[in-house]
Parts: structure tokens; sequence; C-alpha cells
DNA sequence: TCCATATTTCGATTATAGTGGAAGTATGGA
DNA sequence: TCCATACTTCCACTATAATCGAAATATGGA
């Protein structure tokens, strides 16, 4: 009866919540690994790869194989736009319960994603960065400085050691519900590892919200000059 | 867990064959029945009921209640538009029967994407407009350049009028045939209007498909340069 | 060679969305 | 007033898709 391109085969990809969030995970241009995306998805590895597998045989994303890695990226820039102009038009998010209302404003505030800090710390954190000559934002990712070395030498951390790491050393992420980059790759994951370290930060338990200690709260204005 | 506006809420509505052939049945930018839809969708008037009710509520479809009829439309450009992308980057359509793949040949000619015109002739059109430096094109919309004011104006097209309307007034919408983008908004819409009002296009019955006269070929060559 | 990691495949379970029958409401006409 | 039409609501039924545990495969490193 049809005489159209079958709509509901593509469109039903992206009609089911852990598909549209690694598509929109997928949203910065870059590569990701399968792993990564399921934790993204809050799903485990075997339901990430068979909505892979979806995408890719619906010709929204492709793979490539490197090692035991697979790294997964959009098909093109079309369907990038495509999405971005879906985003435009999605009701924003349901608010349900008080307890919801409260989780939401613990990750908007400060949560992991992935292996790095996001949220407004982690933007702030990169921006406060960005600010003092730390770190050049390039395209995709961040430079750092020779007065960036300096200054995560002194914090004490081993760029050289990072550096060796084989993955992206310092990439910019982006969170669609902020619009703004932040720092990921290994040095945004040195920078949380380190803040863990100094007890300025701890996870919430179950979600992946982050608290601000007190200890942090006094370390993030010495060190970056930004309240929380 | 994520934070993320709902995507796979508005997607999923798109994410059903259903619905989809529903969706793609009001492109033709005009008021339906419920029944008429329920025909169409092949189901029966208590599932298309169940599923137009889905669409008023997510804010694709509005519904006018006209003594027992109840007409049903698209929203407005945009889901249309959004429409059209996704058919661009659906799989083609399966020609079951010959009558089919006749009907798929006129679509693929000249046909309506809502309220303006799409399908080669669409396509040729603009080609055409952008070539003579009537229009230039912008990341998603075009604009209309001096010497193209004057070209429409001769053509007798009121730009002042359709710039006053509170809508869109030249965006880009992409082609699913032509996978390029065509005109649309309400420049795009007044152009439709005025080659039906001179007689130079006519609707085929049934489907969403415009059929070219012989005045309209000697008028698209005269004042277009294009043959079609 | 052996173990750890990254990812997929298989199988079973569970939740849910689409479906139409039956019955209800609203409107128009005879 | 009565019936036909247009459409919706309510209520099961069913099919299917998402999910994860368990196990398999593939790669890298020790």
């Amino acid at each position: 009866m049809s005489i159209n391109p079958n709509v509901a085969e593509v469109a039903s990809l992206l009609g089911e919540t852990s598909r549209a969030t690694i598509l929109t995970s997928l949203m910065d241009g870059r590569f990701h690994t399968a792993s990564e995306l399921a934790y993204m998805a809050a799903v485990t590895p075997q339901t990430a790869s068979f909505h892979l597998a979806k995408l890719v045989e619906g010709n929204l994303v492709k793979v490539e194989k490197q090692g035991r890695h697979r790294y997964y990226q959009l098909v093109g820039g079309e369907v990038a736009r495509i999405l971005e102009s879906f985003l435009a038009i999605s009701p924003p998010p349901e608010v349900r319960s008080l307890k919801q209302s409260s989780q939401v404003k613990l990750l908007q505030e400060a949560r992991t994603c992935y292996d790095h800090l996001a949220g407004k710390l982690g933007i702030n954190l990169t921006e406060s960065m960005l600010h003092s000559g730390y770190l050049k934002k390039e395209e995709r990712e961040f430079i750092v400085t020779l007065k960036g070395e300096q200054f995560f030498t002194e914090l004490g951390i081993d760029l050289d050691k990072l550096k060796r790491k084989r993955r992206s050393f310092s990439h910019a992420c982006l969170d669609w519900s902020e619009r703004q980059h932040h720092l990921a790759g290994a040095l945004g994951h040195g920078l949380m590892t380190h803040f863990f370290d100094l007890g300025w930060i701890v996870r919430v338990p179950s979600i992946r919200a982050v608290k601000i200690t007190d200890k942090g709260k006094v370390g993030f204005k010495q060190s970056f000059n930004i309240n929380m």
C-alpha cells in the first residue's frame, strides 16, 4: 500500500531509549568503543552490542575494528543533522517524582561521563583551564600549553605517564544536555582520579553523580578559582 | 539515567508502521479524516484512533472537529521537513506491482511535500534559481538575492506578503527521492500555488504526485530554463 | 602458554505495545 | 424518535523486542 520509503524501519532505530542515548553520545562526531557506549546507555555490553549491530545494519552507524576494540561512529553529517533536528522538537525530560528531580539536580551539578567529569563541574573546570591558558581548544581536542604542563605537574599529575597510554590524550567531549565541550581522554580521566584520590569528590551510590566535599570546594576554589 | 531530551519518545512515534503510513499520508499537507487514515494504514478504526491520539499527544498532528468527523493534519512544516529528511535516509520503497512502480515514477518526477514542490521538478526549480543567482544557499535555508527579488516580483509573486506570514520564509528541505535540498517555507508554498494558479501543474488524484501540463512545460522552460 | 580484556552469540525471560472485538458516545438525517 | 455513521474507550490477546546470564571468540600482554 505504501509507495514511500520505509520510514518506520529507520525511525524505530531511534525510537528506543538505549539506542537514542547511544546515538546522541555519538553526536560529538568521534569514535567510541562498544563498552563506552554501553556505559553511556547504562546497559550491559551484550545489550549494547545488540543495539549497535542494529544501528550498523540500519546504516546510521559504522564500525572500525582495531585490535580487540571496535570503534563506532555516526555514518555521516546528515545523520547528525537529522538527530539534531529531532532534539529540537523533542520534549524536555519529564520529571516524575521528587526523588527523580533531586537526582537530576545532582547529575546536572557533577557527574561522571564514562571515565571523566561532566556536568557543571566538568564544564567549569574546562572553562577555567582554558581561561587560565593551561589548555587551548582545537576542533575536537584540547591542547596542553607550556603553562598547562607546569600547572598539571604542580597539581601532581604525571603527563608523560598519561601520554604513554594508548588512547586519546585530551579530546573534547560534547554533552547534548549542556551543549558545551568538556575535557575527556586520558587527561580528563587522570584529573578525575586525582580528585578522587585527594578526596575532593566522592561517588553518589547507584547513580553517576559525584558529590563535591568541603575539602573539594576549597580545592576547586584555590586551584581553579571556581565556586561549586 | 541520562539527562538528554527525550528523542526516543518522539522517534518511537514514527517508528511504527501504521503511524509512519499515517504520517506520510498526511504529508500532502491536507486534512484527512480518521477513517480515511485508517484505510490508508490498513488497520481498523479503533487502531487508527489509538495511533492518532498518540500522534496528537506527541504534538506531531493536530485535530479539528467538525460534526461527526475529525480532521487530522500535520502540526506544521517543521514536522513535514523532519519526515521528509527521514524518508531520505530510509531504505527505498519496495515495489510489488507494475501500478506501484509507475506511481513511484510519478512521485519522483514531481510531487507536493506538505505545502511546496518536491521531486525532480522541485530540485530543478531550486537548482535553476540558485544557478541564476536568484537564491543563495545557506546552512539550512535559502536567501533571496536582490536579483531574486526582482525575478519573483516579475513572476507575479508578492514577497512582502509572504514575509508577513508567521512562518519560516524560505528554508531548505531534504528531498528523499533526489537526496538534495529543495526550497520550502512560505516562498516554496507561494511558488507552488502560483504554478497551480497559472495552470502549469495539476494534482494527480489520490497520490501526492503532480502533473506538469503542456502550458507548464513551456512556462518552466521560459522562466527557469528547465526541460521537464 | 596462560590469563585478562573487549566484544559477540545464544538462550530464556519479561515487559509492553499494537491489535481488533464489543460496547459506548456524539452527530446528522429521516 | 430511531437509525446510521464516525469515532472513541475498554478489554483481553498476542507477538515481539529489549534485556541479561552464560558461554564463545578474538586479541593483547605477561
